[in-house]
RNA sequence: GUGACUGUAGCUCAAUCGGUUAGAGCAUCGGCUUGUGGUGCCGAGGGUUGGGGGUUCGAUUCCCCUCAGUCACCCCA
């Protein structure tokens, strides 16, 4: 093959793309319907941009050009510098709360692998200016509210949350000194990857005796349910000033959430912004990575020049939720638009008024088709319109010449004689 | 960027130890039964075996490079 797709960028043929469609209309969907509204940005930014909320150690990431003027430029790796950036230009005009969300493409120049390509489509939604952890529960709220239209049930998908201040008072109080805290995260976050013997003598290096040991890595790893913040709090020995947990706990209990959503204290995520609240979507067996993942970043838009606002929000990108999907059998065939009408002519003179036919029907906002090929064989034809998905045959014969045809209803095989005239209206009305 | 494994028709796979013209099913396209549905019969197209180089009388098969895929690391959109 002399060329093909760039490595880790999928091409969407007419059935993917019809996927795709189907999952972003999803997104926008459930968006709508939760008060957020859409928006977007450019593709590319300046590099300085991503470098002010990640560091220089972004750019190895990044697709990154310089343009004729001399200026770095990087390809959008994520969306939300672009938000911050937004919100931050025009900070004093747009109403409060800001929820926005987004559906943008983005690329990062990875070696892919499963559920990580070079690009794909992220759904981003943010809510910005409410302090609150009402603001959190209803952002876990979309996201939910998305597994469920999609047919995912509490049994297959769970959202892990922790909480970024919680767990580093945990660690304070375990004994972990304050410059040794981003190392704490980082073992917290890979736990599971590495043996236990080495986990321990990491834990150790972190001025940690055995029995501290134990509990740090008894608290990473257990798991406690949402609606019961009181069971927590004894099991880990928290006071009383956390509130914003408690609250966020009331919060998911009263949106309905709890079914859904467990607190585990091991979810660190890697971005450094997150001040707060951080969550992920897992599938429970644990085979695919995170279908999404947010948090809290109260701190972010003033890095990018704008005031203080509180703000949360999650990514979910297409390639992992469409793997779930498949794993569990969910994946809906024919996405693609059905054709309500397929017209066939049995006859030369009908051929004839074959496309005012379909023109007809198309006017009248009908998906019709019809075939190319030159054959008069009704079961053929008939054959052709069934593999196209379509509604109804409108089949044309001598009669059409009267304005007469046969309207056959392909699902129930039901076949009536009627007006030409009137295949619009039936043909519309029958769904 | 590092490492491991893999690459044969659109898809799923064959091809003995390195041996003649690389095969099959599905899919696609065409024809047949002269007006009622996906699974009937007949036929066709489709491959520089991912690409390039090497070893050999001879390479899908062995070696090297490269491209791509898969998985892991790094990192975590």
């Amino acid at each position: 093959m002399k060329f093909q797709s760039p490595k880790g960028t999928r091409d969407f043929y007419p059935q993917d793309m019809a996927w795709r469609q189907f999952l972003t209309d999803a997104w926008r969907s459930v968006s709508v319907r939760h008060g957020f509204e859409q928006v977007d940005g450019p593709i590319y930014e300046t590099l300085d941009l991503y470098k002010a909320k990640s560091g220089e150690g972004i750019v190895s990431e990044l697709f990154h050009f310089e343009d004729r003027g001399g200026r770095e430029m990087a390809i959008r790796a994520e969306f939300t510098p672009t938000l911050a950036r937004m919100v931050a230009a025009k900070a004093n005009t747009l109403s409060r709360p800001i929820k926005w969300f987004a559906i943008p493409n983005l690329v990062r120049a990875e070696r892919p692998q499963r559920g990580r390509l070079r690009e794909h489509w992220q759904w981003n939604v943010d809510l910005l200016g409410v302090d609150s952890p009402q603001a959190d529960a209803e952002v876990i709220g979309v996201a939910v509210d998305f597994l469920r239209q999609v047919g995912l049930t509490p049994q297959q998908v769970h959202v892990k949350i922790s909480h970024r201040r919680v767990v580093r008072a945990i660690l304070a109080k375990l004994g972990v000194p304050d410059e040794k805290m981003t190392e704490a995260f980082e073992l917290l976050d890979r736990r599971d990857k590495i043996p236990p013997e080495q986990f321990t003598q990491s834990a150790m290096s972190l001025g940690l005796d055995e029995p501290r040991v134990e509990r740090f890595s008894q608290m990473c790893r257990r798991k406690y349910h949402t609606g019961d913040i009181d069971h927590l709090r004894r099991s880990i020995g928290l006071d009383d000033s956390f509130n914003d947990l408690g609250e966020l706990d009331a919060q998911l209990s009263a949106f309905g959430l709890t079914d859904w959503c467990e607190y585990d204290l091991g979810i660190v995520r890697g971005l450094a912004y997150y001040t707060g609240t951080v969550f992920e979507l897992h599938e429970v067996s644990g085979v695919e990575r995170a279908i999404a993942g947010g948090g809290r970043y109260d701190q972010l838009i003033e890095t990018f020049g704008g005031p203080a606002m509180s703000a949360v929000g999650f990514g979910m990108g297409d390639v992992v939720v469409t793997n779930v999907l498949r794993d569990k059998g969910l994946l809906p065939e024919d996405v693609a638009p059905a054709p309500d009408a397929f017209v066939i002519a049995l006859t030369d003179a009908a051929q004839a008024q074959l496309p005012g036919v379909v023109a007809a029907l198309r006017r009248a906002g009908r998906h019709a088709r019809f075939s190319y090929k030159a054959g008069r064989n009704l079961g053929k034809l008939l054959k052709e319109a069934s593999q196209c998905r379509a509604r109804f045959a409108v089949i044309l014969d001598d009669k059409a010449a009267e304005g007469v045809c046969e309207l056959k209803n392909l699902a129930s095989g039901e076949q009536n004689q009627v007006t030409i005239e009137g295949v619009g209206d039936r043909v519309g009305n029958s769904e």
